[in-house]
DNA sequence: GGTTGTGAACAAATTCACAGCG
DNA sequence: CGCTGTGAATTTGTTCACAACC
């Protein structure tokens, strides 16, 4: 198939991160090839779901060898859009937002947290891991001024549908939800989210009912 | 369909909490009955799947009437196994592990953290919001102690792995992977994550992609 | 009349299996 | 020969549409 854009599945997008992450890891250990097999074992996967899902990236691999690594791996950041930074803004800047900002995960993958923003005005001014504290007032200006395109919600349940609406008002597109509520957004702006008390009742569940893969 | 134990797909199960949420929402606003209709509503899915997502609970429903808010909480609540508690230990009594300590989403939600679990000797022994820090090798003992069933892990991605076979081999069935890291459990254990910088990366792919739903 | 519960139709995702090519 | 890339088959999940029932 020729390149261009194809249409990429939303099931495929969110395995992307996972293949680039063993990627990486592999440039650390100078492999310079990896077959479908080795990079499924890696991301946890099979290997006809790691070809499925490469191939609509294009056919970057060589039959009978397998793929370059810093080849694909370059062609993978291109394609998620990770060939630049991407700052991000913080709102709430309480237990879960302070940390969040202090995670050192996000700074390394490319999402520097640029402001924590809470309405608290003991908090605004204030620096917390070295991360300033602003106002939900000064979004439309930290936008313009820090470049940020992404927003991560920290606040309790009651607070995040106002703060998703103030995040769209001053130009963000992209949230990213930890409050524990359904919100929604306009079309054309995207969302994400997760739940950390979901997570635990879905294993509530498997663990009641023994074997959800019952071999 | 009779009563008993029908198998429930695991995309329904992971909308079942979301909806228990919004069935408590409703009880504190005293509301006795809900439709499909309103129930989607507050779930942001629609009505078609929350009729089908129910169907497998039973049939709960009234025609022409709908669901008894209070009962159908109670049967949902069943089904999860959330009637009683399940104490959780955290392993990583690092910025994360703390944050998941002090969160209090865990506890409302029927999962006190009941420990905190560190292999820093610095660490060991003290209190960090409340919560006691012990050593992995306690695991055993913690286990038998205070009925800890789920595993959270917030260490490291080079010590995930370790720290996993430490948990089963403790007992622990249920592990919830907040690490950067693809890990692996046995055969008859639960395994679920929670990757932060990977929802950022699937939101930057569609930010340079404009449209995922394009209506 | 109103709303559930569910077969049937449809869509998305996964897996199989093998042709194609280095 | 070995491994990719991909049509076809299968499985899983979603939506439709309406009979059944209060």
């Amino acid at each position: 198939m020729t390149d261009g854009a194809r249409h990429i599945p939303e099931a495929t997008v969110s395995r992307l991160p996972v293949y680039l992450r063993s990627l990486a890891e592999l440039l650390d250990e100078k492999v310079t090839t990896v077959s479908s097999e080795r990079l499924a074992e890696m991301a946890g996967v099979n290997a006809a779901k790691v070809r499925k899902d490469l191939s609509y990236l294009g056919s970057y691999g060589t039959r009978g060898v397998g793929y370059e690594v810093e080849y694909l791996a370059f062609q993978m950041s291109r394609e998620l859009g990770l060939t630049h930074d991407w700052p991000v803004a913080i709102v709430g800047a309480g237990n879960l937002g302070q940390a969040l900002a202090n995670y050192g995960g996000f700074t390394e993958r490319g999402f520097p947290v640029a402001c924590l923003i809470d309405a608290d005005v003991d908090k605004v001014g204030s620096r917390i891991h070295g991360v300033q504290v602003h106002h939900p007032d000064d979004l439309p200006h930290l936008v313009e001024e820090l470049g940020i395109s992404i927003g991560i919600i920290a606040t309790p349940a009651v607070a995040a549908q106002g703060v998703a609406d103030q995040l769209v008002a001053a130009g963000i597109k992209s949230i990213l939800n930890f409050a524990p509520t359904v919100i929604t957004v306009p079309e054309g702006a995207f969302l994400r989210k997760v739940d950390l008390a979901l997570e635990l009742q879905v294993l509530s569940f498997y663990q009641e009912h023994r074997a959800p893969d019952p071999v």
